[in-house]
DNA sequence: GATTTAACGTACCGAGTGGTACGAATATCG
DNA sequence: CGATATTCGTACCACTCGGTACGTTAAATC
């Protein structure tokens, strides 16, 4: 997981992971099958490890600025996102995945807007303001913009630029300006 | 050049490309040098023969909602753009590129970064409304906004759907909503 | 037309990939 | 202890990659 973390995971060899991990090849393949395989366990993990905490944050159901203010801190500067997420770099290489990941992939796409789709109507019905949008629309809005801000941060653009842009792109969801970038 | 645009660059073997050029290897290595000088090579003429189309564009300083309506159709729905842009999908891997080709992708991002920041301040000066920021940090948004516009494109999105994230995103730069998606 | 020159492409190189055959080492059990 | 499963890793497989040595063909020169 750290090894695909830390790196593009399409750029990580097989043979780079053994070394790393201390493990013969064999013993890689008897424990996951295949690349596939252990890509789809190291995905896996970050999911259980590092996503449900922005899961758990959107569970909580704190106001919407608050909230875009804690996914603008999360992503933007964050130390353990200073290398991107696993999540959105095998997304951004969905093609070369092979069926397990890629399925896994989608699964967790699919499950990042539902969940801010369930968020903001909770928001909504809680009388906060978010702009005038289809609620499907605004979740993979902030999907999307979330994706970019951290792959901006894994090719290691300034995080203060990051987090203005991600603040500047949420801006659009809450009436009013954010107070703080 | 339709090699790269077509696929992911990254994975466009110089095997392949002989085979679709019905170019032998060696035919190819004399005219470009290496594959990076290919890759070069190639980017050198989709920036000449596309995104020049964008340049001339922004040159023709038209009101800031016109510019950004006829972008978000370019982005959006523009049947050239089915497969994405070049110039992102190289620079979504830039760590991977040979040297040239990495000097030229920073140097299209920065002469993009600088023409929309050119675009933006005659704007201002012709007293076009522009929401209130750093014209860098405009032209930034815009350059990396598009981007992802064009990579969500590369991967098979509804195109309508990029179109409204599109739109979504720059309806923050223009004080009023934009009239139509 | 003879001879030099230049372009051409077959067939190869070493490195690295994901994946495995198979013998050696280890653990389990009577 | 000896016999039987079971796990382990060395050493290999076929394949693809970017890149090139070199014999052959074609073109230019005289």
């Amino acid at each position: 997981m750290r090894a695909y973390w830390q790196n593009d995971p399409l750029d990580v060899s097989l043979n780079a992971i053994c070394e790393m991990a201390g493990a013969s090849k064999p013993a890689l393949y008897r424990a996951f099958g295949s690349e596939d395989g252990l890509m789809r366990a190291a995905l896996d993990r970050y999911a259980d490890r590092v996503l449900s905490d922005v899961f758990d944050l959107l569970a909580q159901a704190a106001p919407l600025k608050t909230t875009l203010a804690a996914l603008v801190r999360f992503a933007g500067t964050d130390p353990k996102m200073e290398t991107g997420c696993v999540f959105y770099k095998m997304r951004a290489g969905k093609h070369r995945l092979g069926p397990q990941t890629r399925s896994r992939v989608e699964e967790i796409d699919a499950a990042a807007v539902q969940g801010f789709e369930a968020y903001l109507d909770a928001r909504r019905e809680d009388g906060d303001e978010v702009a005038d949008l289809p609620t499907a629309l605004a979740a993979r809005y902030l999907v999307e913009q979330i994706g970019l801000a951290l792959t901006q941060r894994a090719s290691g653009v300034d995080p203060v630029a990051v987090q203005t842009t991600l603040a500047l792109a949420f801006s659009v969801l809450a009436p009013a300006r954010m107070s703080d970038a």
